[in-house]
DNA sequence: TAGCTATGATTGATCGGCCT
DNA sequence: AAGGCCGATCAATCATAGCT
């Protein structure tokens, strides 16, 4: 019973969180691809790069992502509102000429 | 072909949160392999069979005197194993990728390319 | 300190494409 | 036409991190 127990006791298995800059740029990408978040190698590549962290932990965390958002899909509501607005802006900030200039936000 | 795709994605999609796209309906087909109850009680059967730690170093003991499996082998060790021939070669196709993966991985983990941001 | 949730990693198995 | 392999992904689970 205690048989199976050791999968492996994976001494590698000592997970680390991301910096809280790494998840965003990876949220970032999730939710400005919400429609289909399957970032090409390439893509992983940059974000990799972007975050620090390997491409295979880029590809772990849209792996878990992915399953998780989907899994409940409510639970993710705020956060993808909060993304999708944020990419809103800067959208608008492209093709805005209008008037109403604000948040430049971004040293 | 190869990789040569140049071009930048330009594709910001700002969809409205909350529609369900495709990739969100995608269900895998439960295993064929393991059925625990076939007595027609099925409450979940069909799951992720659990390799014993005896399966899992015999079939690694097997990988590391062949990446790859020959009819006979796979038969012979699936025999010897109790499983069937189609999760033996499954590991071993699975032993492969991760091998690889481990490889590349194991070759630059850190620092290389840390130029100025 | 205990309990529960968030999250990164692992892995048996599936999917689609390609090759022999 | 059939079966194996690859690469990517799924889906369930493990084990720890982190918050209450």
């Amino acid at each position: 019973v205690m048989i199976l127990r050791s999968r492996f006791l994976d001494a590698r298995r000592k997970r680390r969180n991301f910096n809280k800059q790494a998840t965003e740029f990876l949220n970032e990408y999730f939710y400005s691809h919400l429609s289909n978040p399957y970032p090409s190698e390439e893509a992983k590549e940059e974000l990799a790069k972007k975050c620090s962290i390997t491409v295979s932990q880029v590809s772990n965390w849209f792996g878990n992502k992915r399953i998780r958002y989907k899994k409940n899909i409510g639970k993710f509501q705020e956060e993808a509102n909060m993304y999708a607005a944020r990419t809103a802006v800067t959208a608008t900030n492209v093709s805005t000429h209008g008037s109403q200039a604000n948040s430049p936000s971004t040293p | 072909d190869l990789s040569a795709s140049q071009g930048r994605e330009r594709d910001t999609d700002q969809s409205p949160p909350g529609k369900t796209f495709d990739w969100m309906k995608v269900k895998r087909n439960p295993p064929k392999t393991a059925k625990v109850a076939d007595y027609g009680l099925g409450p979940q059967n069909t799951i992720r069979t659990n390799f014993t730690t005896k399966q899992l170093t015999e079939l690694e003991k097997e990988f590391h005197f062949s990446k790859y499996l020959t009819r006979a082998r796979r038969v012979e060790i699936a025999a010897t194993l109790e499983l069937n021939e189609t999760q033996v070669k499954i590991w071993f196709q699975n032993r492969r990728m991760k091998q690889k993966k481990r490889e590349k991985e194991g070759l630059a983990p850190a620092s290389s390319t840390l130029s100025k941001d």
